[in-house]
DNA sequence: GGTAGACCTGGACGC
DNA sequence: GCGTCCAGGTCTACC
């Protein structure tokens, strides 16, 4: 069966897709086919759907092998609407970035959204094992993650989906040292995943939280292996701007863009975007960087 | 509040 | 094939 959602114009599928890594962490895939979104789902009934997005006349198409029931149809179209921010209005951030020519273009390829996992369990987690790693590690371990603790797709038991944070608290901190290699990462994933399983940190009212950034800084702040780096990671993905994620590439950009390659540190790369106020976040994402790496 | 050192893994490199 | 070094953020202890 094919489900019809409606979007937020401007908005473009592959740029939501290709606005950073996560597509390319489980359980998140291409079609190579369709050159659609791929996503292997466990739907609140238990049942394991896969899901392929395509972008549609109207805009988007979600395509499901199996007949839903009304319950699932609508935890579906709920999850894919957060998933690819089908609501959001980047038109204050548009107006500014016109008179930038560095950011002249994100009206034009409707860039703003962040593709994010349906849960926000989900994108801390993957987060968290960003850190203090190379991205094939990160792929590697949320790969290592979902393959060992997702439920199997009915339709192929080589995919699975994201594990539910009370399969993930009912294993233990050796497990995911040794078989899933998550090395010093393995006691925060699994704090993690118990404190959501028993209801001790409920994550996913944070989505709909009206109360102000610093404050939800401070509580993903509060959860262990969340630093400032993941907290404005994470605050991206909720739609909230106000911090820039920086890392080690944050920093390359930044020496070579305004400082002729000089190493800068974190309060450069912040100064740097200061003025772009709420937007900060997304100034930096988008923008057009030009220095590539190349000598 | 700032800083040093430890935490793990995998890839690159030299032997 | 083996050993060493390094990159990648966060935590903890200490000042």
């Amino acid at each position: 069966m094919i489900l019809t959602l409606s979007v937020c114009s401007p908005f473009s599928l592959s740029a939501v897709v290709r606005s950073h890594g996560w597509v390319r962490l489980a359980p998140f895939g291409t079609d190579a086919r369709s050159g659609g979104l791929t996503r292997v789902e466990r739907l609140d009934s238990g049942r394991v759907v896969e899901l392929l997005v395509r972008e549609a006349a109207s805009g988007v198409s979600v395509e499901v092998q199996d007949r839903l029931t009304a319950a699932e149809q609508e935890q579906v179209i709920a999850k894919m609407t957060w998933m690819l921010g089908l609501k959001q209005d980047f038109s204050a951030f548009y107006a500014l970035a016109r008179d930038d020519p560095k950011l002249a273009h994100v009206e034009e390829r409707a860039q703003g959204r962040v593709l994010r996992c349906p849960t926000l369990f989900e994108d801390t987690i993957k987060t968290i094992l960003t850190t203090n790693t190379s991205w094939a590690g990160t792929i590697r371990m949320v790969e290592a993650l979902v393959s060992e603790f997702g439920d199997p797709s009915p339709a192929d038991p080589a995919r699975h989906a994201f594990p539910t944070p009370d399969r993930l608290a009912s294993t233990d901190e050796e497990t995911l040292r040794s078989s899933v290699r998550l090395g010093y990462r393995a006691p925060y994933v699994l704090e993690l995943a118990r404190a959501v399983a028993l209801d001790e940190l409920d994550l996913e009212s944070l989505k709909s939280a009206n109360i102000p950034t610093a404050e939800l800084r401070k509580r993903l702040l509060a959860i262990k292996g969340v630093g400032e780096y993941a907290m404005a990671n994470l605050l991206m993905l909720l739609g909230r701007y106000d911090f820039i994620p920086v890392d080690s590439w944050a920093l390359k950009m930044v020496s070579h863009e305004w400082h002729g390659g000089q190493p800068v540190d974190r309060s450069e790369v912040e100064a740097a975007f200061e003025h772009w106020g709420m937007w900060k976040g997304l100034a930096y994402w988008f923008w057009d960087w030009s220095y590539t790496g190349e000598a």
